[in-house]
DNA sequence: CTGAAATGATACGGCTCCGAAACGATCTTT
DNA sequence: AAAGATCGTTTCGGAGCCGTATCATTTCAG
């Protein structure tokens, strides 16, 4: 229990953040590709489109859909499972942690912002 | 300068709360609906087409098209401006309190069980 | 009173995404 | 090796959102 963060700030950090990505990208990410994008950058390897679909409660065309978005953005990697090829591995890319990198710095910036 | 959040805690919070909304919601709001939703929630009234585009920096069709929106889902309201028939006001609702309420519970929720 | 300006809505073509179902490739079992 | 199971992808029809351009309504200026 570190942070104490009362409900009104949350929502002005919520909203501020937001308001920060929408104006500088004209492209920006739905929830869903968020989720699964720092889900793959949090949690341990390795990372299958089935256990992502399963992780989110998804299907398993939302990630495979996410999966060429994001790779066509260079955040996000596929790579075959040598020790069983049905599998694909899904890699973090040196472009994707720095835009996550961006994102948390954003977020910390706009939560040092808020007023008491 | 109320709330310190380190980038990785700010990551955390960031993917535990698309994590939820993604989970629970079958239908997600892309993060310029949430902003306008925010925006209508937290700034003054009056809120206005023109003026809400020209706040997050988007063409007036997408404040069109989010209202259409987010009018179906009961969050969000039009009022045609009495004493400027032109203008059409942005308003709150009941139900948008509620959601805007959920949303930031949710948020605070995840920030406290961040680890130090 | 008439034409210009301002405001929000709409038409259009294009793109992305959705869930369900079917598909090919790869392993596992027999 | 044949049959079945598993995995990720693709296809399909349908829906939402995008920006540009245009439209109808309302107000304002001359």
């Amino acid at each position: 229990m570190a942070v104490d963060l009362r409900p009104s700030q949350a929502l002005k950090l919520l909203h501020d953040f937001n308001f920060e990505v929408v104006r500088d990208d004209d492209r920006d990410l739905s929830a869903r590709q968020i989720t699964i994008l720092l889900t793959v950058y949090l949690d341990p390897p390795p990372h299958t489109v089935r256990g992502l679909a399963a992780k989110l409660n998804v299907t398993k065309p939302v990630i495979t859909r996410a999966l060429d978005t994001m790779g066509r953005m260079e955040i996000l990697q596929r790579r075959r499972d040598p020790s069983d090829r049905r599998n694909v591995l899904v890699q973090r890319t040196v472009k994707g942690a720095l835009y996550v990198e961006r994102l948390a710095d954003l977020m910390a910036a706009k939560a040092k912002e808020l007023p008491l």
